[in-house]
DNA sequence: CTGTTAGCGCATTCAC
DNA sequence: GTGAATGCGCTAACAG
């Protein structure tokens, strides 16, 4: 048997498909007698609305779509959780795209953007090349976009040069002079470009303490923490050894720390280790961090986007979150 | 002005909308040379099919709603992820609902089940009671549960009893005789269940070695490796301490490790160590582990999902994955 | 093979 | 306040 609908509980209740639909939509334009009876009759009937058609006569679909490279780093993770936090108490649902895999790349994007199935998107973490900002524009429906910069498009974003000047300078100010750099490959298939603001903090602070860069402090790797742990094996085996290491993520830190443990050296008496993020984790393990506010980046995202959901602003939003310093016990002076 | 629809492709290829909806839906009953012009027209017009009114017509929302209790926990996530990946090969969208505190868990599935948003539905660890197995089984829409036991309903689980007692016999068998358990409260406010059978499994070992249950060495705490840490904490310190502790989870084994290191405690020569899980960070971090497929769940449940969409099976399905003990670094004979 | 037509379930004018 | 009628964009018989 098929649902009920509109019509079975208008006939039910004597009144037109009009009425139960004023009612549905808690128009002041009926008497009270009268929604009384019809919610009556829609509790009787168990009448759930059909969310489809709704849509449909809207002209609205209700949902939001988010796209994030991959779910397997803490750091996607908290910002999808901050932009399912605000929708929740919205009217959208919120449907997920997620790439996973650099190949699936594009064709996650243009699932999103394809069909017209969202009223709004959030697009975590993408560098978007210029076609794909073009097709975003023209599709006119409100997009976000957390932690990547894009000038003709609202974003949500964190200074991470900033960044990574707040770490380097802290390490500096301890009295540490070499100075590591462990990341992502810098240039990598998911087109990430904070991992490179970073580095370029780094460079710059390095530059105005007078320290030359040496290229062997840096290394870069696969996305996680497994490759981290190796990488910092290589810097914590060479000859003259950095001391300090600045992880480009927290996950890097935590298998720097590791690497460190396993190899006998102990942080921060012999190696201080910085990190970048302040997941979860960091706080326990005595991690000092740059934090940065993920969870929130979600929610000033979905509040974007919600706002202009409702009202479209003429020039593209910004919003900065700011970057701090957190000190605990993995850095400290060199010997 | 208004979307192109598929009237104006019609209108300007020259035939019937039905005709472009065959093109639209690859149907064969068509010349190709219509198609090949109905093609270039929707080409040229930038034509996007709605699909809202695609599933309003079909009578499908074609999309599928997961819930779960949080994002905050690897375990989940990974679950997720398998989801996600099989259904992008899909014609479904996915739509999230996770709760993520305790108090919207109720509002949580209700959303999901509510309002005919989804054609079928994953849920997560979630312990139904009895109202809610109802209520989604009237909802006559097809439902797998992951990882919790519903006798009545499609579900995806693995043996945690067996996988508690895998962890204690290695450790029986390795010459312990003082095992900890350490784990989330196995009351708590989300109902999970499993923690209880790992506990359960736990139990049994014990009692079929012929060793007595110590209260002092079962250990319960908030979710987390923090709390995790905290509670190892007062496992270590106690006068005749354990020289083996089976985490209930490897995010809480983490913190098992933290904590002994911090009490220079060593690993394994003095104290043992075994989680549950098999985590990406538990290989690097040489984790003993059980070893449960969490991605694999997630793809057996959507394939399960997506099998009863095409043909429901009359009963209730069931999916039970391997349990298996993982060998590494952090377990040895106590001395 | 293609066109005509009738819905899908709801929102929304416009009369009354 | 309420009802009748129209339309949202597409699919699916049914004719031809």
């Amino acid at each position: 048997m098929s649902p009920t609908t509109i019509r079975d509980v208008a006939r039910a209740a004597n009144v037109s498909i009009a009425t139960v639909s004023r009612v549905l939509n808690d128009s002041p334009a009926v008497r009270p007698a009268t929604r009384d009876k019809v919610a009556a009759v829609m509790a009787d009937l168990d009448y759930v609305p059909n969310l489809t058609a709704r849509r449909l006569s809207l002209g609205r679909t209700l949902t939001i779509g988010i796209a994030l490279p991959f779910l397997t780093l803490p750091s996607f993770v908290e910002r999808l959780r901050g932009v399912q936090y605000v929708l929740t108490e919205s009217e959208y649902d919120l449907a997920l795209f997620s790439a996973e895999t650099p190949n699936r790349l594009e064709s996650c994007l243009a699932n999103l953007f394809g069909r017209a199935r969202v009223d709004g998107a959030i697009v975590v973490s993408f560098q978007l090349n210029e076609e794909q900002v073009n097709q975003f524009l023209q599709s006119d429906i409100p997009v976000v976009v957390i932690d990547a910069w894009q000038p003709e498009m609202n974003r949500v974003i964190v200074d991470d040069v900033e960044g990574g000047r707040l770490a380097i300078n802290h390490l500096l100010e301890l009295g540490h002079r070499r100075i590591a750099f462990l990341s992502d490959y810098l240039e990598n298939p998911f087109n990430f470009v904070s991992m490179q603001y970073r580095f370029d903090g780094y460079r710059q602070a390095l530059e105005e303490a007078g320290i030359e860069f040496n290229p062997e402090y840096q290394q870069e790797g696969e996305l996680g923490g497994r490759e981290a742990y190796q990488k910092a094996v290589k810097l914590l085996t060479l000859p003259d050894r950095p001391t300090a290491i600045f992880a480009a993520s927290d996950t890097h830190a935590i298998g720097v720390l590791k690497a460190a443990h396993d190899l006998g050296i102990k942080v921060p008496e012999d190696l201080s280790v910085i990190g970048y993020d302040d997941i979860r984790d960091a706080e326990y393990l005595h991690l000092t961090t740059i934090r940065q506010h993920l969870f929130e980046m979600g929610v000033e995202g979905a509040n974007m986007l919600l706002r202009e959901l409702r009202e479209p602003a003429g020039d593209p939003l910004e919003v900065c979150l700011p970057t701090q310093l957190v000190v605990r016990g993995t850095t400290a002076s060199p010997n």
